[in-house]
DNA sequence: AGGTTCATGTAACTCGTTACATGATTCA
DNA sequence: TGAATCATGTAACGAGTTACATGAACCT
């Protein structure tokens, strides 16, 4: 899986400015990937010049203007071949457990500190997704979009839950 | 975080060789990170270069000589510097989440298959943990650590109950 | 006979990030 | 006045992966 496939997946659904492409690693796509807008813009101009998508520029007043970048028949096929390639090993660099394992080597404060702000880090994020969730329930997402964001809401309220537990065990500990 | 910020940690616990660092990284650390051996001996030379550790060799008859590496003072420091840095946003690439997120383009055979195997591949890194749950319990590894393991363990036994439900409502429709 | 474990290493390459540049509008 | 939003883009850089090389012992 590259970036590539990915955006590929995205215009699969609905025609996107590259602005528009980077909203959604932010949001709906953000529990399993994510890109910057330094590799959006190189893979988009890539793509067309494969011709995998085509663009139209959309001139505005008081905003730039924007290209819309839509997917075409090659890059569909393109896209239909990554989805059955083998799927590829999950891959995870999580800076906060790196501090947590060896969190025994921070005082008791700075330890704590830091899972109270990882606790209001995923908080935050779950209320980021449970509005998403809301908002797309309505329109009719379908399913296994909906199963990929509700299994991330999950994930980070374990995560929130078994941090709380840790660190009122390192508070009662303490007294 | 670098990886040779967590091989500085991995040495801080115990001198090892560039090969049973790479065990720690599939198993006790794979839940926030990983590293190949293309990287692991470069890193280990370079940071034998900037003195925060040093190695020595040993002769062993019948398998390859290693090089036992250790941290040094300058190491120790680098770390703890590591350690105090502002914690870093997390990072996923999961294949999985990005196919089943665009499943509804697969036929329901291989969709059942792709979470079929998805569920497979959490088991045996649940039974992989689990076990080595008990072989550290058994020694007195630190309570961070564990709680670190614990955690991955329970994000993973998550994500096998969600699937099989997702899996049994997809099968219960087909009929 | 062939796979796995132990053990280290390098070179080519790909990918992606960070940091910068530009610039108008809207909101507080 | 200054931050945020919208909007695109590039250049320098860094990090890490893949694929290769080497090679013995042990297990099935």
């Amino acid at each position: 899986m590259r970036s590539s496939d990915i955006i590929l997946g995205i215009l699969l659904e609905k025609p996107a400015t590259g602005y528009e492409i980077k909203e959604k690693f932010t949001t709906s796509l953000s529990n399993f990937y994510n890109a910057s807008f330094g590799s959006i813009y190189p893979i988009l101009h890539k793509l067309t010049k494969e011709e995998k998508v085509v663009f139209e520029t959309i001139t505005q007043s008081g905003k730039p203007n924007k290209k819309v970048y839509s997917i075409t028949q090659k890059g569909k096929i393109a896209f239909q071949q990554y989805l059955r390639q083998p799927v590829e090993d999950k891959k995870t660099k999580w800076d906060f457990m790196a501090h947590l394992f060896y969190s025994k080597y921070l005082t008791i404060e700075e330890r704590l500190e830091l899972i109270d702000s990882e606790i209001a880090t995923q908080k935050s994020e779950v209320q980021i997704l449970t509005a998403l969730r809301e908002k797309l329930a309505v329109q009719k997402i379908d399913r296994y979009q909906f199963f990929c964001l509700d299994l991330g809401i999950k994930q980070k309220q374990l995560v929130v839950t078994e941090l709380q537990g840790l660190k009122d065990n390192i508070i009662a500990e303490k007294q």
